[in-house]
DNA sequence: CCAATTCTGGACTAGCAAGTCCAAAATACT
DNA sequence: AGTATTTTGGACTTGCTAGTCCAGAATTGG
């Protein structure tokens, strides 16, 4: 598909209105009619921008949010290099949440494209980043001498991205955050033991 | 609602079988007619004794779910009085989880039921008794002297069902077993420090 | 045994939402 | 300017699903 100037900005509006939405006070099931309604375009369009129809449309706006999810944890995801700056993405990443609340767009956004191979997807390659960063912080602690060398970079991490979606959930369905940070607690004075 | 004898055994039936599809290979979104299929009922049974329609029976079944989860880990979890028996227990939820795979009752439910406060309330309880264990598990401990008094149980307890919780669903997302098993593994390793 | 109650089956309704289709307007290209 | 392409609007179709309604069968209780 071309796209002209006009064109891609059509299709961004969709996108960026459809996620606002998702982030609303009550995103429930979100129909092309809302999404009709929130960006100003037709049937037309929607079909037109998105062949593939509310499906395509759905994972194109969960990769939109899946890259924020990483881009909201910057700098600190980054630089994982002093038990400081765990202490300062521990803070971002509770914060984040706590100001998000119950809303979660990439989570209304994966119950309603359910388990097709395209959410898989993007679910599996946000998780690997995510693990990957924290790896690679783990790692650098571990070659300063700052973690002992019993720890596995890569398992330190998986459990990072379990406590930190369980510890999101929790939030989702309870309002809750202190399941998030106790987790996110014990799991970082683990890695100091 | 006055029951008779078969009512109820229709009741429990309707029941039972829209469980068993949850569990089944393609959940999807449950219809009242894959109930209707699946349990030989009709749709004036269906209202007949679930008058609150769709929602009121995906609560019960919600509850009846919510009930296994906590049976399937007796009765390792009423008794984490030694490493021993936390280990058993870990394996044990480890294991269930490995054989209910990709499929999770209790989620695919809670992402139909949505948000409403039924389903808030049925989590919180199933929660807030999963953290009762668990915490008393580390009461006990800590009484044993063989966990520092440093520890907190509630927030130990909030840690293991936010390392839970994420686990799976790591686990229903990508059909990864190793996050759950790294984050009990850290959790427990936490605990001994 | 008879009346009251409960249980069952299934046709029917109403409404919603995804997706189709086409013609007209805007824009790009040469 | 003139043709091709892209963009836009919106009416229309199709199919599905929750929920209603009622009549008849089964069961209960006195």
């Amino acid at each position: 598909m071309v796209l002209t100037t006009k064109g891609r900005a059509t299709r961004d509006r969709i996108i960026e209105g459809a996620a606002e939405h998702l982030r609303s006070a009550e995103p429930g099931d979100m129909t092309l009619d809302d999404v009709r309604a929130i960006t100003a375009t037709s049937k037309g369009q929607l079909f037109h921008y998105f062949p593939g129809g509310k499906e395509e449309l759905l994972l194109a706006v969960a990769q939109h949010e899946a890259d924020r999810v990483l881009t909201d944890q910057q700098p600190h995801l980054a630089t994982l290099t002093s038990w400081g700056a765990w202490e300062r993405w521990r803070d971002a990443v509770v914060a984040r949440y706590r100001a998000q609340g119950a809303l979660c767009p990439l989570g209304s956004l994966m119950t309603q494209v359910g388990t097709t191979p395209g959410a898989a997807e993007i679910v599996s390659a946000l998780l690997a980043q995510w693990g990957g960063h924290i790896a690679s912080g783990v790692r650098q602690m571990r070659q300063a001498g700052l973690v002992r060398s019993g720890i596995s970079p890569e398992q330190a991490a998986a459990a990072f991205i379990a406590g930190i979606q369980g510890g999101v959930q929790v939030l989702r369905s309870t309002g809750r955050i202190d399941h998030l940070e106790a987790v996110l607690d014990a799991l970082i004075d683990h890695l100091r033991s």
